[in-house]
RNA sequence: GCCUCUGUAGCUCAGUUGGUAGAGCAGUGGACUGAAAAUCCACGUGUCGCUGGUUCGAUUCCGGCCGGAGGCA
């Protein structure tokens, strides 16, 4: 009874090319809501087209935060990300507003709902720059084998390939003295504040997803895409807006190296297998509720959902 | 019409001197705590075109048929 409630929030997620944009426009137009982009590339300014960012048509008025604020030189993280997006919703429900969390991001998402609370130290780039130097003259190996010395139990967990988590972990330690394990204990201490009403959207069919990426990035092509490439690779651009997909995929034909077809194939298969990666993170979570636009009216099912949770939660 | 080459995984192909087969790509499953559109891990059974013959045994050798490519007329 003590039990202080907690903010409903609504959290429009699935795999790129689902129809995200779309349901979470239509849900808080019936709910009195507004968007909250959980998209670790929409938050560029630029790179419109190929983040598939919402144009203002498409947001039919609805107001979107976290989205289209940041010049692509900077570099963002998911705790910069918690930290503004959790601002911003605080902002929302103020003003009596439902927040509606969307994007493809899971692991935005999954931290901010979950109230994950990162170290305070600040990235130490100098220091990821000088392990990463080491990782090449010394061999991941080494990296792992020192780590295994720290925190045995994140050593046991990470494959000597993959050199990103093992130099993160070392970094961790050696700037804030905790370790992976430790911290990753800490982060949850705090219950979340947020009561959420996940939306996953997903096919039955996968072929289905895929042929509307196909076609997605055919329309982006069309829409100007590879202008938008060439700007942005003339830019001096930062580590974290480089990964998007759309650029660099670009890059080889522009440089000659291979044709426009084979550049599209390119982009479209990195475009696939990015999906399945969000799949498979999506998947594993059993609360979310599934929607499957390759067979049903996902609309009118999102808002029975989303009508049922609201009313539950006043009670 | 005749001759030659060819038909093996979704695709491109390798291979088996006869003991039912393996690479690349595509694809699938998974992991994920300050780079996450990133990063990483695992996964290869397929009527070896069809059909007869030889053989203990044929995808492999031989014959016929069907499909594809090329050459000669």
């Amino acid at each position: 009874m003590a039990e202080i409630s907690k903010i409903p929030i609504v959290a429009v997620v699935g795999p790129t090319a689902s129809g995200k944009t779309a349901l979470a426009v239509e849900i808080c137009r019936a709910f009195n809501g507004e968007a909250v982009c959980a998209d670790s590339m929409q938050i560029y300014k630029g790179m419109d087209i190929a983040t598939a960012k919402p144009t203002p048509e498409e947001m039919m008025g609805v107001p979107h935060h976290m989205v289209d604020f940041l010049p692509p030189g900077e570099r963002y993280s998911v705790s910069d990300y918690c930290r503004a997006a959790g601002v911003c919703i605080r902002d929302i429900v103020s003003r009596g507003r439902l927040p509606v969390l969307v994007g493809g991001t899971g692991l935005y998402i999954d931290s901010l709902l979950n109230n994950i609370e990162f170290a305070e130290s600040e990235t130490d780039f100098e220091l990821r720059e000088k392990l990463s130097e080491r990782a090449e003259k010394e061999g991941a190996e080494a990296l792992l084998a020192e780590l295994e010395k720290i925190d045995p139990e994140t050593a046991a967990q990470l494959h000597p390939n993959n050199i990103k988590r093992i130099i993160r972990a070392l970094e961790l330690y050696y700037s804030s003295g905790k370790t992976m394990t430790r911290q990753r204990e800490e982060s949850r201490k705090n219950p979340s504040p947020y009561e959420p009403c996940v939306l996953f959207l997903t096919a039955k069919d996968r072929q289905f997803l895929y042929d509307r990426i196909d076609r997605r990035v055919d329309e982006m092509l069309k829409n100007g895409l590879e202008a938008e490439a060439r700007a942005v690779l003339a830019m001096d651009i930062g580590a974290t807006a480089k990964q998007a997909i759309g650029c660099k995929e670009l890059a080889p034909y522009f440089a000659g190296e291979v044709t426009l077809e084979q550049a599209v194939e390119k982009l479209k298969r990195e475009t696939r297998r990015y999906a399945k990666r969000q799949l498979t993170w999506f998947n594993r979570n059993e609360q979310a509720h599934r929607l499957y636009i390759d067979e049903e009216d996902v609309k009118a099912r999102a808002t029975e959902t989303v009508a049922a949770f609201l009313n539950g939660v006043k009670t």
